[in-house]
DNA sequence: TGTACATCAGTGAACGCGCGTTCACTGATGTAC
DNA sequence: TGTACATCAGTGAACGCGCGTTCACTGATGTAC
């Protein structure tokens, strides 16, 4: 029986500790990214011995699952705020997702670059990503359809598990999906630094695409 | 004064085992990542005792710059033999550019994934890079304009650094840049895992967007 | 309010590992006369 | 063709490092009577 309002000074000691230990390993990972986490690089500069943050996590693969979730949860937590204060369009998803992934570039890539060697997601994490993708089916769905249906759009209708019980018509599953993948390829090339010295203002090009997605 | 033809045995030997080495590497990229890369692993997969690798390489950087090259060259290499024989348009380079990035997605991620922590790439690779740019800006040269000029073209116009001395028109820069986003975002999250259980066919998205960039 | 006990945070030592890299060396291969 | 020397591939030992993780332990904090 879990009793969710009272916590005993412990348990907000420990929820404390657990708190400062992400954080520091998310200093950690914006400065020398994922692979670079080492548990006992934290509790040094916690001032704590290594063996000490057994405490708080099994292992650094706890560790790890536990940012990877609260990354996942940050971005829908990021898009759900701002549909919220500023309607459930797809812009202001797409303004939204882009902070996010610049606010922190190592986080971005912990959740949408190279996958971790040897680590795969809970299945718990799904759900969040589920969440995330309701919120880009709603705005797309709310879009004007616009357009002839592509041969694309047919074969998402054949295939739609993971918009399973949305009521978004084939038209707004495939202009969801574009939205993604074509954000990402902006977003993931920039943050990579692909873009630097090219000249151009990766921004204005993000904007393009999504113009273009407006359409 | 080079005498790039004519080699000693000990030169082609050196070549050979250089190369021998390199594979390893690959191999071990391609099952771990390039995070979990090692000299030592390499030596004792070829039978050799660690420092051995060190009359063939500076180290381990070394290493690493010299497969990133390698990568992008084989891409170029790629994209070249493909328009060769199947014509110089955006449908040869985007099949061919596919077909590159799935044969083995940690050698894609090497170049266009998470940046390796702590590793810049050399200054030589940039030519290549542009090699590869060129290519496409041809190929998006040869397509019929069409369409409106965006305001986003003409920031390119103004911000052609990265095109310098190509005479493509700001409609096909901006189309060059497009395809290259798009596509990415689409092989980016497909090599990644992230369409794994979603159920369409990531091919068919892959095609529809090249569709749309070839309209 | 005070005492006895249980809980739990944190320590220090230790284990085993693999890493990159250096160094002095052996032994084979190639070169010059 | 044979001998003397230089070159160079590869070895084994060693250095110093940091990693994740375990274990038995101390000392403080909370709990029950």
């Amino acid at each position: 029986m879990a009793e969710s309002g009272t916590k005993t000074p412990r348990e907000r000691y420990r929820a404390q500790v657990r708190a400062e230990i992400k954080q520091h390993a998310w200093e950690q990972i914006a400065t020398a990214g994922a692979s670079a986490l080492s548990l006992n690089a934290i509790a040094k500069q916690m001032g704590l011995s290594g063996p000490a943050l057994y405490r708080y996590f099994a292992g650094r693969d706890e560790l790890i699952t536990e940012l990877v979730r609260d990354a996942y949860r940050s971005l829908a937590d990021t898009l759900r705020a701002a549909t919220e204060s500023s309607g459930a369009d797809i812009t202001t998803l797409a303004q939204a997702l882009r902070g996010w992934a610049l606010e922190d570039p190592n986080r971005y890539f912990l959740v949408y670059g190279t996958p971790v060697p040897g680590y795969h997601a809970p299945d718990d994490i799904t759900v969040i990503a589920d969440e995330i993708m309701r919120m880009l089916l709603d705005a797309c769905t709310a879009l004007p359809s616009g357009g002839p249906a592509t041969s694309f759009a047919e074969h998402l209708q054949e295939h739609r598990r993971w918009a399973e019980g949305h009521p978004a018509p084939p038209a707004a599953l495939h202009r969801a999906l574009v939205f993604w993948t074509r954000l990402h390829g902006v977003l993931s090339l920039e943050a990579a630094g692909h873009f630097a010295g090219m000249g151009f203002d990766p921004g204005q090009l993000y904007a393009a695409e999504l113009d273009e997605l407006r359409r």
